[in-house]
DNA sequence: CGAAAAGGATGATCAACATCATCTTTTGCC
DNA sequence: GGCAAAAGATGATGTTGATCATCCTTTTCG
């Protein structure tokens, strides 16, 4: 048994991350097999050990903070703690933040691919919708249990986040993008229950909450 | 002068409509001249007398319904018009419609190219952007003129259609995307203040759904 | 130490593709 | 009819990419 048996997986992991931050900036087609692997510090030789296609690779990289616990990496100055109470508005924030918005290498990657995989193949789909649930799921158990609209609730949240993450990335105009996203954000916290009502004008949600002093993100 | 003078620009304009439907297909990157000229019935030959670039090209086909004066291609059975009063609810409904979901060749580009776009350089940007901002604004002219609120709810209105559509045609599970587009449907119906609110006193209206069964897991 | 087995590197293959230079065809005008 | 210009067709070019077969390296164990 020569190379220790984590070695394999460690290595797979690396690809992996490599392959989400490239295919985040560049899509499915953007990006070859020989880049990722580069990206990983290896070359292209070991690439089919790991992965039956570079497809296969994809619906792999498709994960994201809601369903891998391994994720670290955390918008800069965004932290989420998954046991608050409150974490409902905490996505909704961090996800619209503008934090989120540049980082496109570590963004979510129901932002970045949503087109992408909407053409790819039926393990990709299975992947994202996969995430996407998870993210329902979480915005559903941490909004106010109000019953039988929790779930159209969570869903049109959900909905709005990635949505209007994706048109403000989409976009030209700085000022616009900011403007969509504090709409969003606006009315994603009141759908979730976690602001007062349309009359309060505040101007921007800027709440921010103290970091708990989670693991160091890494270099 | 040969060939009739508006020729050149018919010509044009078929090539643009064949390249929307074949990029709103498989994407920029999975698209080629050759294949675009083919499906205007036409051959690679004539392209660089029409267009700098696949890339010039690529900003021209985004236009959708909302500024594209010529738009043939409503999706079927989903009629809109625009002088209508109820334009809002009218959007709304046919932006996340069955057909809509369906037409993926003459989907408005909104949903099936925003990942590319925001990869992509300026010119598609502004597009993307010019024809998001044509929707809210006729959004927010359709809508109730209750204030100061109109312009957030218009944007994330549109948020919500865009954003909805693109997670259900990135979802493998259609029973899933159904009830996610329903959700987005009612959601935006209410922040246009165009259906009733959940605190609506009368009787709840009859639309029931069903609960589908949940896909097999790993399908 | 030396062998075995898995990991990793290299070169080759086969197929596309954007773009352009160069022909050929079409058509309005005289 | 005939012609010149615009439109369209064709072939070439240089590059890139996914995939795989094969060769070299590293690591663990006897």
């Amino acid at each position: 048994m020569p190379y220790s048996p984590g070695h394999r997986d460690a290595t797979k992991a690396t690809i992996v991350r490599a392959a989400r931050r490239l295919f985040n900036r560049s899509g499915f087609d953007g990006v070859s097999v020989d880049q990722i692997m580069a990206e990983a510090d290896l070359t292209r030789g070991g690439f089919y050990r790991h992965f039956g296609s570079k497809s296969d690779l994809y619906a792999e990289a498709l994960q994201c903070f809601f369903t891998d616990p391994g994720w670290d990496s955390n918008w800069e100055g965004v932290e989420i703690d998954r046991a608050a109470a409150d974490i409902g508005p905490q996505i909704v924030r961090a996800y619209l933040s503008h934090q989120h918005f540049e980082d496109v290498d570590n963004s979510c990657p129901m932002v970045a691919l949503p087109s992408d995989v909407a053409r790819s193949g039926e393990s990709a789909k299975r992947a994202y919708e996969t995430v996407f649930k998870a993210m329902v799921d979480t915005l559903q158990h941490g909004s106010r249990p109000d019953g039988h609209s929790g779930r159209t609730a969570a869903l049109s949240i959900a909905a709005l986040c990635v949505g209007g993450m994706v048109v403000a990335r989409a976009s030209d105009d700085q000022a616009f993008a900011d403007e969509l996203r504090n709409a969003c954000t606006a009315v994603a916290l009141r759908l979730g229950g976690w602001k007062e009502g349309r009359n309060s004008r505040r101007p921007a949600p800027r709440k921010q909450r103290r970091a708990k002093p989670r693991m160091p993100r890494r270099g």
